[in-house]
DNA sequence: ATCTGAATTGACTTTTACGTAAATGCCGTG
DNA sequence: CACGGCATTTACGTAAAAGTCAATTCAGAT
């Protein structure tokens, strides 16, 4: 169910991040809640930051790339300029992607191989998998 | 070509990082080059630990776990117990990775949207592609 | 023999991404 | 209204992953 605000807590505990880290976040600037006196009420479009911010740390951004990712989500700027700009610094992040993406496959493909070396290694051993 | 040895400033110059980085590499048990006098001989083996442990550093993975992968690489162990602990700790990674191409596809596709609206925002302002 | 450029070690510093502690505010419940 | 339980702010701490600097050493060219 979506929802009009979400404590602290409830985020803390749907990512399993310290309460911490989304002050943290905040003083960088990648999420503004709102507030209610001094509470932060998150909506649910900072859950969804939340969440690619998540995603972005998963993969290795430091905080300063995911900051960079997430101005490309937004709305995109009026001025010709600077949308040729945003599409340059799109198609850099992509390509950056696509490295990241070949030396997933290449990991995955050199763990495939040393799982089989293992399952080999116990067929020898005379272990019936 | 392959050849016996390399020096730590070609390996330096093609990996583009510094030789502070693979002595920490070396003290770290992550590389072990043998030596002549006090200098350090890579072999192909070793440049080929550094591009895995480069790839590793790419996706986001920390020296400790790294490590962990490295030893995947290596000579399956000869006991039972062993192997099958590393067959789960393989099968561990391999899921890691997986969530890790998770992660990357939804980035791409939302990277993608962002691009197309930059596109369509400038189509609106009149600029012909 | 001297000079030069590359390599080494060791110590210290820096950056990133939070953790942790202390003191205090806010609020619903008994 | 006192209490327990979250929240908040401020400030300091820390681990990982190198960067930087100084002092030296060594091999090879002149």
């Amino acid at each position: 169910m979506i929802r009009e605000y979400y404590t602290i807590t409830e985020l803390t505990r749907e990512f399993d991040i310290s309460t911490r880290t989304l002050r943290f976040y905040e003083d960088e600037g990648l999420i503004q809640p709102v507030r209610r006196g001094r509470t932060r009420l998150f909506r649910p479009s900072d859950r969804h930051l939340i969440r690619q911010i998540m995603r972005g740390k998963r993969l290795g951004f430091s905080i300063n790339e995911i900051r960079e990712i997430i101005q490309m989500y937004k709305e995109p700027p009026g001025e010709i300029g600077q949308l040729n700009l945003m599409i340059k610094r799109i198609e850099e992040k992509r390509e950056d992607l696509r490295q990241k993406r070949r030396d997933l496959e290449e990991t995955l493909a050199e763990l495939d191989q040393a799982e089989e070396s293992c399952v080999e290694r116990l067929a020898e051993l005379g272990v019936t998998t």
